[in-house]
RNA sequence: GGGCCGUUAGCUCAGCCUGGUUAGAGCUCCGGACUUUUAAUCCGGGAGUCCAGGGUUCGAAUCCCUGACGGCCCA
């Protein structure tokens, strides 16, 4: 596909004509460099130290892509980069004889491998001086502007490559995410947790409350649904006697995108048995601030105006008391739907369509106490109509033994003891369904899985189970506050 | 779903309010000079579907309408 562009492409190609009518390869096969950009400048630094600034290392070989080029006649100064860092290379004439000729020929983003010593310029600047050069690979398009980089949001997006090669922002954030996942699974690991996963296509998209992608099994000839998360395979797991497990995958939910919802998001599920909500909340706060001790060296971070501090222990506040404390509104008062949805309105909370009470409540933790949790907070015991798959607290049936932990304004983390009594789970998929036809809601529910059922019913141990958004995360450790900066291809319009 | 803002050269942006020569700048690109430069510098030269469509006007990048895409805020 052609774009616009015109000259610039037309003089890359003679470039590259050029190169072939010379007898270079534009895209040779093979090259063996003896560092990463990051382990010759560690190189140099060590040589340097103890030999002083005058020092010249023996010859390494590097590659990279020119990312700037200045050119002297009879020298150029260049840059390479690769994903540990940035060198300047010297090509001198005299040094390089017909293959200075090259120089004539490169363009910003081309790949470049260089052979020599490491010296420093009179102006302190680590640089290798090429004995020889190899052409490595051609750029037919220009990069973006060098100074500036890539800032079109929507270009920074569609064609991400751009933006990994020109802001060390983005990459430096993606390659903070897969830390995050990696310091993750190292800790569940530590913990005797196994790492399992379970199928994305499923019969029924149950677990939780939203809106599933439908597709369909030619062969089997048979309606499946991209699921909407993992609980429900992941008990069935507990059922079969793992025990720990967790998975980190993919769930998809058909509904609105903003700055952080994406339809396609990342989830960490873990559910161990014998556990209850509580040995849940102690896990995650210390896995999170293992985490950010691990990547960042702190549990401190920058988001927005706000330092968070993830340090244990996180505040715990029951739910019922903090929504009173932001809203002045005690929703035990209110058990009759209209009478919550006229005192809601009374305060500016406006909800479209028939809700449930569940649904209202949700509402008002979303509208009003969500925004105010910037520091990590766990909200305790939820009102059951809102929590089909959370066993109930013994003391107050109304409630169930369920978090949600915030930090930074968001929901990161969902857990309850989990509901294995499979009368009573069926009664509560039930009533959800009841529930929905009766009061031609306008929202989701959770689907009931027969086959789910079916596993309850051959016993299932008390189990401490966790939901936790790996991108929203991602998006508080590396401070950024769109979840499109934290997912490196996030939805788009087709354009 | 509603409101506000944006879309001009490959990239980063000015110009628009207050319509009027051939739409500008920097980077990139092309030619030339230059063997320690580093946003290299100096000289010369290129490069545009002003998001799309419609309207107003003698005349539209500029004013109006519709749409597309994106961003922010609200729901």
């Amino acid at each position: 596909m052609v774009r616009k562009g015109g000259d610039l492409l037309l003089s890359r190609r003679e470039k590259f004509q050029r190169l072939r009518s010379k007898g270079i390869e534009p895209f040779p096969n093979h090259y063996r460099r003896t560092h990463t950009i990051g382990e010759a400048l560690a190189y140099f630094k060590s040589n340097e130290a103890e030999e002083g600034a005058q020092t010249r290392t023996s010859p390494v070989a590097l590659a990279g892509r020119i990312m700037s080029l200045r050119g002297m006649g009879k020298a150029t100064f260049l840059n390479i980069q690769d994903i540990s860092g940035h060198i300047q290379v010297h090509l001198r004439r005299d040094l390089l004889e017909q293959e200075y000729e090259l120089a004539r020929d490169l363009d910003l983003g081309d790949f470049l491998g260089a052979q020599g010593p490491l010296f420093l310029t009179h102006t302190g600047e680590i640089t290798l001086e090429a004995s020889q050069v190899t052409f490595l690979s051609k750029a037919m398009r220009p990069l973006p502007e060098k100074w500036h980089g890539l800032s079109d949001v929507e270009m920074r997006h569609r064609q991400r490559y751009l933006d990994l090669i020109t802001n060390p922002e983005a990459r430096r954030n993606f390659q903070v995410r897969s830390r995050i996942i990696g310091a993750m699974r190292h800790f569940l690991d530590a913990k005797g947790f196994m790492e399992v996963e379970t199928p994305v296509l499923v019969p029924v998209a149950a677990g939780a409350m939203a809106q599933p992608f439908a597709t369909h099994h030619n062969s089997l000839d048979m309606d499946l649904y991209l699921r909407i998360a993992t609980e429900l395979y992941l008990k069935r797991l507990i059922v079969g006697g793992l025990d720990k497990v967790y998975e980190i995958g993919r769930v998809f939910r058909n509904e609105g995108i903003d700055q952080d919802h994406n339809p396609e998001f990342t989830l960490l599920e873990s559910y161990e048995a014998y556990a209850d909500y509580s040995d849940v909340m102690v896990m995650v706060e210390q896995m999170v601030s293992t985490i950010a001790q691990e990547v960042l060296g702190t549990t401190k971070v920058q988001f927005g105006e706000n330092v968070i501090d993830f340090a244990p222990p996180w505040r715990r506040v029951s739910m019922r008391e903090e929504v009173l404390r932001c809203t002045g509104i005690d929703f035990q008062d209110f058990m009759d739907v209209a009478a919550l949805e006229e005192k809601m309105k009374s305060i500016g909370i406006h909800v479209e369509g028939r809700s449930s009470r569940g649904r209202l409540i949700d509402k008002l933790v979303t509208a009003s106490v969500e925004p105010q949790l910037i520091q990590p907070t766990f909200l305790l015991d939820y009102p059951l109509d809102m929590s089909p798959l959370a066993k109930q607290r013994s003391d107050d049936p109304s409630l169930v033994e369920r978090f949600e932990g915030f930090a930074g304004g968001m929901e990161i983390a969902n857990a309850f003891s989990e509901l294995n009594d499979p009368d009573e789970q069926r009664q509560r998929f039930m009533d959800q369904e009841d529930l929905r036809k009766k009061m031609e809601l306008d929202e989701d529910m959770d689907r009931l899985d027969e086959d789910f059922l079916l596993a309850l019913e051959h016993g299932m141990p008390p189990t401490g189970g966790l939901g936790m958004g790996i991108d929203r995360l991602a998006m508080l450790l590396t401070g950024q506050e769109s979840i499109r900066e934290v997912i490196l291809f996030p939805q788009l319009r087709e354009r």
